[in-house]
DNA sequence: GAAATTTACCCAAACGTTTGGGTAGTGTTG
DNA sequence: CAACACTACCCAAACGTTTGGGTAAATTTC
C-alpha cells in the first residue's frame, strides 16, 4: 500500500471548491432542494472521483455520522455447517445491504461470549446477531444487553423475551415422532443433543410429548443428552444399542449426531433403514447423499432473515420474532417398519 | 445504546489535565524515558478510565495511525467444513494478536473476489488472506494486488510466485497412491476436484505420477474433475461404478468426494473397505465416523500460521511460504486388498 | 426596478484519537 | 549561583469526514 488513496480533501482542492460541496456531491445529498452544486461542477466532481477512484474513508465517516454499517455476529463455532450455512446467509444480505459483517467463535463459552460481544461493541458495530444461546434460567449476558439497549437478534436458538429468528424446532420434533410412530415403532430413543440449547431441547421435548400423548412414555435412559457432533452421536449410538432392548428407531436431533450413530450401527452389522429407523435433524448437504431422512430447517434464510430483522430493529422500527416451518424429508435410513 | 462512551477528553476533563496526557498513560506509552504523567496522576487516570469502562475509539485511532488491525479473508464458502476449520485457525491467531478479521465468501467467483476485496481495502485492512485463488495462466487479481505491494498471504491453495500456507499436497497425493499400490490395486481412479484449485490438482498430479513412476498409467476417463461438494462425489461414483471394469480402489480428493461416494457403493450394494478400496482427503471429523481412510491436513494449523506470516509481512519482514507435511490416516474403507 | 427567492457555493466545528514539540517549575551539578 | 537536566505536564495540528448554517450573485416575481 503505497501512496495514499484520494480524499475528499484532494478532490476539493484539485476542482477548488469547498470539501463539502464535494462531500454532498458524491453522497448524492441532493439536500432536501437540489442545493449541491451546479450541473457543470457535479459532473467535475464525479469524474474526478471516479478517476482516482476515490473510496470513502470508512474510519472518517464512522467517526462523524456514529454508524458504523458493521454487524458482529457471535456463534459457538463456524466450523459446524449448520451455523455456517446460517451465517452465510446473514453474510449475504448484510452485504446486499453494504453492512459488514463479521463473525467471532465464541466456542460456546459465555465468558467468550461476553468477551467478544464487548470487544465488537467497542468497535461501534450497530447490532449483534447472535447463536450461541444458553437456556439457563437466571438472567445473564442477554438480558443486559437488552438493558443497555444494544440492539440485537438471535438466531438459530432462542429464549424467552428476545427476538429471535428461528426455525420451528416443536415442530420438527413433532414431525419426526409422527413419521417414526405411523411405521409402528414404539421404542424409541433420542440423541438429545446439548441440553442448553433451545433447539436441541424443543426438539427433543415435542418428540417425547408427541408419543407421550399416544400413551407411550420413553424412558429417560433413552433420551441421551451431548454434544452436537459426530463423536457424541457415535459414543450414544454404542450406548443405546448395547441396550438389552434396543430401540427400534433413533431420533438424533442433529445430522452430526445421526452420522455418527451410523458408525455405531457399523459396528454392529446393523445399517439404517433395514434393521432400525435413523431420523436426523437440519438436512445439511451430507443427509442427501447418506439416505439420511432429516427434516429441513431453512438456515440459509435464517440467515436473511436475522440481519433484515435487526436492521430494522436498529432503524428503530418494532420487530418480532420469526420462526420458519420445518419440513420432513424422508429418505432410506428411516425406512425400517415395524 | 443510550449514553456516549467514555472518550480520552471526558476523562481529561474531570481530572483537569490534558487530553494527550491521559493518551500516553492509557497506552503505556511511557515515551522513551517515562516522561508521561507522575505516579499519582497516573493511578488517577487509570482509576478513572476502569471505572468509566473506558474503551478506546477503534476508528478515531484508525484514522489517526493508519492502522486498523483489521485483515480480511477471502474464502469460497465458509459452508466448507474445511476452510471453516482453517478460518477456525485464523479467527483465534487474529484475535489473540487482538486483531479482528473478517470472512467474505466469494463462492469462488474472480468478480466477487475483485469486489470484496476491494470493498475490504478500502476499510483500510492492513492485509488479506486469500483461499479461494485460481489456476489461471494469465496473471489476475492477485498479481495485480502484488503490484499494488497490498500485503497478502494464501492458504489452502498456492500460486506461483506468491507468498502461501498449504499443506502438502503433492505428498499427499502420494501418501494416497502409495498405500493404495501397496494393497495391490492397480485399477485405480480419482475424483479429481475443482481443476481451477492448485491443491485438487496437485494431489492428483502426484497420485497420477506414483502409479506411473512404477509403469501403471490411469487411463484419463477415470480422473474426473469436478465440484467438491458430496453430490458430485455421487455422480462421478456412479460414473465410475458404471465401467464395464470398474476400479478397484477409488482416490477422491476431498471427503465429501469420498461420502458422495459412499452413497453410489450404496446405490450398488457395494461396501467402502470391503468390495472396493476408498481413501479421501483432509480427515475432517466426519472421516473417522465414516471409517474413511483420509490424508490429513492441518487445517487449523494453516489458519494460524497464515495470520502470523501475513502479520510479518504487514511488519516489513520477509517472509517464506509454508507447507505443512500430510500424512495418512488408515482406516477401515480401504482396506479392501486385491 | 425593488423585493423575494433560488442557486451555487463556502465556512467552521465536530467526531476521538495520536504525536511532535513546547515550557514552567524543581532538583542537581560544578 | 549559573548552567543544566529532569519532571510533569500542556498545546495544537492532524487524520477524513459530515452538516448546520451562512452569503454573494443570479434569477424570478410583482
Amino acid at each position: 500500500m503505497n501512496k495514499r488513496p484520494a480524499t475528499l480533501r484532494g478532490i476539493a482542492q484539485q476542482l477548488n471548491v469547498h470539501v463539502s460541496t464535494v462531500s454532498r456531491v458524491l453522497n448524492g445529498t441532493l439536500d432536501h432542494a437540489g442545493r449541491a452544486a451546479s450541473k457543470d461542477t457535479i459532473e467535475r466532481i464525479r469524474a474526478l472521483a471516479a478517476s482516482l477512484d476515490y473510496q470513502p474513508n470508512t474510519h472518517a465517516r464512522t467517526l462523524k455520522t456514529r454508524h458504523s454499517r458493521e454487524i458482529a455476529i457471535l456463534v459457538p463455532r463456524l466450523s459446524d455447517i449448520v451455523l455456517a450455512t446460517v451465517y452465510e446467509g446473514i453474510d449475504e444480505a448484510a452485504s446486499a445491504r453494504r453492512y459488514t459483517s463479521f463473525v467471532a467463535n465464541t466456542l460456546d463459552r459465555p465468558e467468550r461470549q461476553r468477551e467478544l460481544a464487548e470487544r465488537a461493541l467497542a468497535r461501534n458495530v450497530e447490532g449483534l446477531i447472535i447463536s450461541d444461546v444458553h437456556g439457563t434460567p437466571e438472567p445473564g449476558f442477554l438480558e443486559e444487553l437488552a438493558e443497555r439497549r444494544v440492539p440485537f437478534v438471535l438466531v438459530s436458538r432462542r429464549r424467552a423475551p428476545h427476538c429471535s429468528v428461528t426455525s420451528d424446532d416443536e415442530m420438527g420434533g413433532r414431525l419426526a415422532a409422527e413419521h417414526l410412530f405411523a411405521q409402528g415403532h414404539t421404542r424409541v430413543a433420542v440423541i438429545a443433543g446439548e441440553p442448553h440449547s433451545s433447539n436441541a431441547t424443543e426438539r427433543t421435548a415435542s418428540f417425547v410429548e408427541y408419543y407421550r400423548e399416544r400413551g407411550i412414555l420413553i424412558e429417560p435412559e433413552r433420551i441421551i443428552p451431548g454434544h452436537f457432533d459426530t463423536a457424541t452421536g457415535f459414543t450414544t449410538g454404542e450406548l443405546l444399542l448395547a441396550h438389552p432392548q434396543p430401540p427400534t428407531a433413533i431420533f438424533a436431533v442433529n445430522d452430526f449426531l445421526a452420522i455418527g450413530l451410523f458408525g455405531a450401527l457399523r459396528n454392529r452389522g446393523l445399517e439404517a433403514g433395514r434393521d432400525i429407523a435413523v431420523v436426523g435433524y437440519n438436512d445439511t448437504p451430507l443427509a442427501a447423499h447418506l439416505q439420511l431422512t432429516s427434516i429441513s430447517t431453512s438456515m440459509h434464510a435464517q440467515g436473511v432473515r436475522a440481519v433484515e430483522t435487526l436492521l430494522r430493529m436498529i432503524a428503530g422500527e418494532t420487530v418480532q420474532s420469526h420462526r420458519f416451518p420445518a419440513s420432513l424429508v424422508v429418505r432410506a435410513s428411516s425406512g425400517y417398519k415395524l
